[in-house]
DNA sequence: TTGATATTTCGACATTTGTCGATATGTTTG
DNA sequence: CAAACATATCGACAAATGTCGAAATATCAA
């Protein structure tokens, strides 16, 4: 991973509300209620419940999944009017190994 | 580790120049010149060759070695007027350990 | 103790980030 | 198509960060 790449994730890691994202979306089951439409949580979880459990503003945190999209720390997937995130994985187990081997 | 710990650390790996600190304190020998008085990197690097070779002003690096050290990535040795700086590896470890297992 | 040298702290200022409410866009459904 | 809803974008503003040069501290050495 490059350090451009590695300098964005760093970032995005550097605020409490995308750490604790980041964390609820390992366990969708235990964090956030049951999708309504689609019964299950194989895309992660929508936008809208995020939203709910993080009690900040719609806008930031449109922004703040936004942001994590773009350096990859998570995976957009979109049904219809809504956009659901999970985590992107390999992304995360690079940018760890990429620090322990060359930072 | 904490969260605090983890966001603080996250914030000093977001900057390029605090990242490529931390990168060339893992090799001392091949990214520095020798101390002249001491003749070794026991205890890492003393400040001025940190930042000589990152380029930025003294009071920038003076401030970003402050930080590093503050979130415990760096461990600071004083001998005489000069500060030494060495890796923290039981943090970094830590670090990496705790966004794996819990984020 | 005085001067030279290493580091820290201070004050300034520009850039980035956090955060909001309002507005725009896209999608579904009646 | 129009209303309703989910999400994205915009404009604003406060707070934090990046960065500098200058001044203050601390230490060594003559």
């Amino acid at each position: 991973m490059n350090e451009e790449q590695i300098i964005e994730i760093s970032k995005a890691l550097g605020n409490p509300t995308r750490l604790r994202i980041l964390k609820w979306l390992r366990d969708p089951e235990n964090n956030f209620p049951p999708h309504e439409d689609l019964g299950h949580f194989d895309d992660g979880v929508c936008a809208s419940h995020i939203k709910d459990k993080a009690g900040l503003s719609q806008s930031t945190i449109s922004s703040f999944l936004s942001m994590m999209e773009k350096c990859n720390l998570i995976i957009l997937t979109r049904h219809g009017k809504w956009s659901y995130f999970k985590r992107n994985e390999k992304v995360i187990k690079e940018y760890l190994n990429s620090i322990e081997l060359e930072y």
